[in-house]
DNA sequence: ATTAAATTTTAGATAAGACTAAAATATTGT
DNA sequence: ACAATATTTTAGTCTTATCTAAAATTTAAT
């Protein structure tokens, strides 16, 4: 199946938030991640929803279908083999190819892709260290790592700790944060290290001590 | 100054169409150049024209003005060095190339592709022989060619003939041939290699002798 | 437990690009 | 030259994806 610029668009964008939502993603996240109004979104969330890509409870958010899912990963997987290809062949800098593959993501190819990816030597990972899901939407689970390596939005999930005192395992559970936690990191600083992320809904500020004894699964 | 999809789209089969062309190109020659309807072609056409990409006078067709000529060119700049990154680096045939090409050709980034170009080592012509406009726009004109050496759909300018008996050269008068007569082949006979070419607005049948003493400068 | 605030949805409007049917203009044949 | 034919344009409609403003629903606060 073939889907339109726009509609590939909100299932990025809607695969990327839900990594890091505890519940159905909220109409105005996606709003806001795809510069638009909410009510554009519920327009096209519905449009989804006849497509069998999404699943859409008024008011309740929206979730991606197995279908929707895999639509998404093989957009994903379009836009990372792109950056490699930009990247490795073309010499660009690795942050300079992200606008530039968010166009070549939606060329319609399957073929073009296979040779691609046999061209760039079938690789694992973008020249950000993201992973590339093969042809069926498989990602290579990247190794735990610690959430101090994170840089600015970049998420997570939370698989583990490093120190496993009760006081630091009872301040992150004042924090809300436990083994299955989606984080996301919003703001990270320079001199210090300390951290804003996200957790669920919330906002938490965390120290650099925090950040390092914390280990998280990206994808 | 970035254009739409279909912008871009009409001034390239504008270029095309005017190559071939003795006046204006006609509106319907748009229309079914680009499988659209001519009613669509003059609201377009318009458009165009308000952006000072075509000159337009109502039913007297349109022509490229130099910023729209350039910006046609741009684009099959683009087309033709994506064919050669299809073909030489990902393998696919030269007959297989075009569908992709067409998509690749709207990607915007002058940065890219003046990488690609270096990295596919500044070709000059593209998998079919077709040449490669430099950034700006500027063609390195293709040796005269025999016309019987066309295939459909291939158009050209008239530059001279190998014979030049005085009957041949009457009877090329007789088919309102002469130096600088745009010529396409619309159809070509396998077996016995005879044509039916497009000379202005006519069509006309030429054997193979005829063609194999005319030359033509494609681009 | 209500009210206030925030979020989400609906209803109606807009712009781009295309279409159909009908009107206007050009071209052709005799 | 003028009627018949072909081409082109206009007028009005449709679809996709957006928007604003107002209504509906959920969440939060006291």
């Amino acid at each position: 199946m073939k889907y339109s610029l726009s509609e590939e668009n909100y299932l990025k964008a809607i695969y990327h938030l839900e990594k890091i939502a505890a519940t159905g993603v909220a109409t105005n996240a996606i709003a806001e991640q795809m510069e638009t109004k909410p009510s554009s979104v519920t327009d096209m969330v519905k449009k989804l929803s006849e497509k069998k890509l999404v699943n859409y409870i008024k008011y309740q958010g929206v979730t991606l279908t197995e279908k929707g899912k895999k639509t998404a990963l093989t957009i994903i997987r379009k836009h990372r083999l792109w950056e490699v290809f930009l990247v490795d062949k073309l010499k660009f800098h690795w942050d300079q190819v992200h606008e530039i593959a968010e166009q070549l993501e939606h060329i319609h190819s399957e073929e073009l892709i296979t040779r691609l990816d046999k061209f760039l030597g079938e690789p694992d990972f973008d020249p950000h260290g993201d992973p590339i899901p093969d042809k069926d939407g498989n990602i290579k689970r990247t190794e735990k790592k610690l959430l101090s390596d994170l840089n600015k939005n970049q998420g997570g999930v939370c698989v583990g700790v490093k120190e496993s005192s009760p006081e630091f395992l009872q301040y992150l559970d004042k924090k809300k944060i436990t083994i299955g936690t989606k984080i996301k990191v919003l703001g990270k600083e320079f001199f210090d290290g300390s951290m804003v992320i996200l957790v669920g809904k919330d906002q938490s500020f965390i120290s650099k001590k925090t950040a390092e004894n914390l280990y998280v699964q990206t994808n």
